[in-house]
DNA sequence: TTAATTCATATTGATTTAATATGAATTAAG
DNA sequence: CTTAATTCATATTAAATCAATATGAATTAA
């Protein structure tokens, strides 16, 4: 599969988040008890979240997270990038992490390169806000 | 990343073949020193490529392969399933693999059949013929 | 008979995935 | 001032996947 748990996990903590964006915290044990994940896994993938400063995390007792941002502002391309890292299909399309070669001859790269587009095009597209209000008719198919 | 070496060569030995496709047998041998990838890798992708009829193969001296069919035949998609398997973005959306329950209530899953749907649409709408002939305007962006 | 090829199966080392484990630091409430 | 609830930090692990490599049998043209 491309997407890895982290990723899908990430996306429904961060819907989740925004279902219950009363602007009170929300304590990650809640999250975890109603998606029905892992606390510990979520933990570690909210981490990163919360470096980025997605979120708003609150220590001690009756802490919790909260979206640092509205709903409208996270688009899935964020997250995803954030949890997943590159969304390319293929490491030749990063160069910072591949610098192949056979770039120049290769038949094949502008298959990749237009496959990557169309991802993004999708992922950058929708935000949190789509997905609470069922809004599947953001991106003209 | 998300498509495996196993499905970019294999599509990289299908355009080498569409490319050849003077009717004479193609040694894997030349694929591999063109292509610059280890033959005997090349040897257990190209098994699963022959198994599905996709190319013939003759053994022996002088044997080799060639394209069972001509190159518009062979949509990109075509080949990077049998390779890679399944293209879903997610394990949820083959239903056969993984049958998630909270499928009904998954307010994500819209996102990954969108996804999904976008990446179906680039890899079946691109031939070997249009990559050999580099055409790059047979899908609308 | 030999050389060149495909076909078949097993093995391997490295990496990634999907967690789990342990415990420290922080803070509100009583 | 203590306790309970939380986030934060780091390490470990078992299983799976990736990207090959290894060994050798079967086939066939010359």
């Amino acid at each position: 599969m491309m997407i890895s748990t982290k990723g899908r996990y990430a996306l429904r903590l961060m819907v989740d988040l925004a279902q219950n964006n009363s602007g009170e915290n929300i304590a990650l044990k809640d999250i975890a008890k109603r998606q029905n994940i892992s606390i510990k896994y979520l933990e570690q993938i909210i981490t990163v979240i919360t470096k980025a400063g997605y979120v708003i995390s609150t220590r001690g007792s009756n802490g919790g997270y909260k979206l640092a941002y509205s709903p409208d502002y996270y688009t899935v391309g964020m997250i995803l990038r954030l949890t997943e890292g590159s969304l390319a299909p293929v490491a030749c399309l990063d160069g910072e992490v591949n610098n192949c070669e056979r770039k120049e001859e290769c038949m094949t790269l502008f298959v990749w390169e237009k496959l990557y587009k169309s991802i993004c095009d999708v992922v950058d597209n929708i935000t949190l806000e789509d997905i609470i209000n069922r809004n599947t008719d953001n991106y003209i198919i």
